[in-house]
DNA sequence: ATAAGCGGAATGAACGTTCATTCTGTTTAT
DNA sequence: ATAAACAGAATGAACGTTCATTCCGCTTAT
């Protein structure tokens, strides 16, 4: 008897809560409220808080691997798979903003420890992308010869700066900005 | 009776522990063994934890102004400038980690939501020096011309970003990886 | 066709733990 | 001698987790 109806409102519900008032504000409680489920009900399809979350994490992580893939191609120039990558990033971020502040909360947490290591080690799926299109940059002599951590805060930090600042209102990120700003983020990478 | 010395082992015990294990990992008592203080004792010095927080906030922020400021010329360039402030504050980052993964674990808690606000507004002092030298540079045509937050993200990011790869040892920044990934985030706002 | 029986899903009150804060008795400075 | 400073035990609120009980849909007996 399949029923993953309760159990995708209890994540539903944990992603909505830690998401708008992060990990305090969302004991098990207050999201077995939201789910409108019993308190009990949780520990039958989550062992404990701490599976639940990384759990989510997990799901979460792998919805947006698809977003920016999309339309990517590999045989195409560095500097526009780069475009296209980052782009769509952070499309996808503005407009799943509870999703981009679940998994920043996440990240500052202790739950976010080990991700840590494996997040920068390129372990996740669009890092190894992102990853694989730097290599092939430095190799071609289109990027510069950075160690890939560094050219990750190049493009990636700016991009994480501006959706959140976006999310919480201090700009309005429009197309003409979005292709503007990723563009500038292209300037510190290329050579 | 004045008798500063063990607020300053309380505000330094506090420090401590919450850059090393986070808020979770700095409950009142062992702020105060750390401190060699009874637990008590910290509520003749700060109302509640909160306030300690905050204090302790207040304090850590204030050091950083002077030592990113030391050796500034106004008159300068504005790359020059540029490049003199992102130095300083990066060095200054990996040089006081404590203070640095404080700040970080203050910002992504709820005693931060407060300061988002006055700190994206450019309220904070060097957030100060950093805007006018933007808007200057936009009006002299030498950076980009994007909203301030933009131009912040793309400076400061990539900054955080190394900052932390370092402290957490995933990348060693050396003088020439600093300069260079400075000059990096310079092309990143230059025009 | 109906009702009794059955098993697992669901529940929420209760429990134990953790933590910030307060209280109380003691020490220390004047 | 007095009052402020102090340490650490006591307190109560909040939280994650557990568990005895209830609920519900399906099977089986009549």
């Amino acid at each position: 008897m399949a029923k993953p109806e309760k159990r995708d409102e209890i994540v539903r519900a944990a992603l909505e809560l830690i998401a708008e008032h992060g990990f305090h504000g969302a004991p098990m409680a207050m999201i077995a409220d939201r789910a409108g489920v019993g308190a009990g009900t949780i520990y039958r399809y989550f062992e404990n808080k701490d599976l639940l979350i990384t759990e989510l994490y997990r799901e979460v992580e792998g919805r947006s691997f698809p977003a920016i893939m999309e339309g990517y191609v590999p045989e195409a120039p560095v500097r526009e798979r780069f475009l296209h990558l980052s782009t769509a990033l952070l499309r996808y971020f503005i407009n799943n903003s509870l999703e981009f502040r679940f998994v920043e909360q996440f990240h500052n947490s202790p739950y976010g420890v080990e991700f840590r290591r494996e997040r920068l080690l390129g372990k996740m799926e669009d890092r190894f992308v992102y990853r694989e299109l730097f290599e092939s940059g430095v190799a071609q002599g289109v990027v510069k010869d950075f160690p890939l951590p560094v050219l990750f805060a190049l493009a990636l930090g700016p991009i994480l700066a501006v959706a959140r600042d976006h999310i919480l209102g201090f700009i309005a990120l429009d197309d003409v900005l979005i292709t503007r700003t990723i563009e500038a983020c292209w300037d510190a990478v290329r050579r």
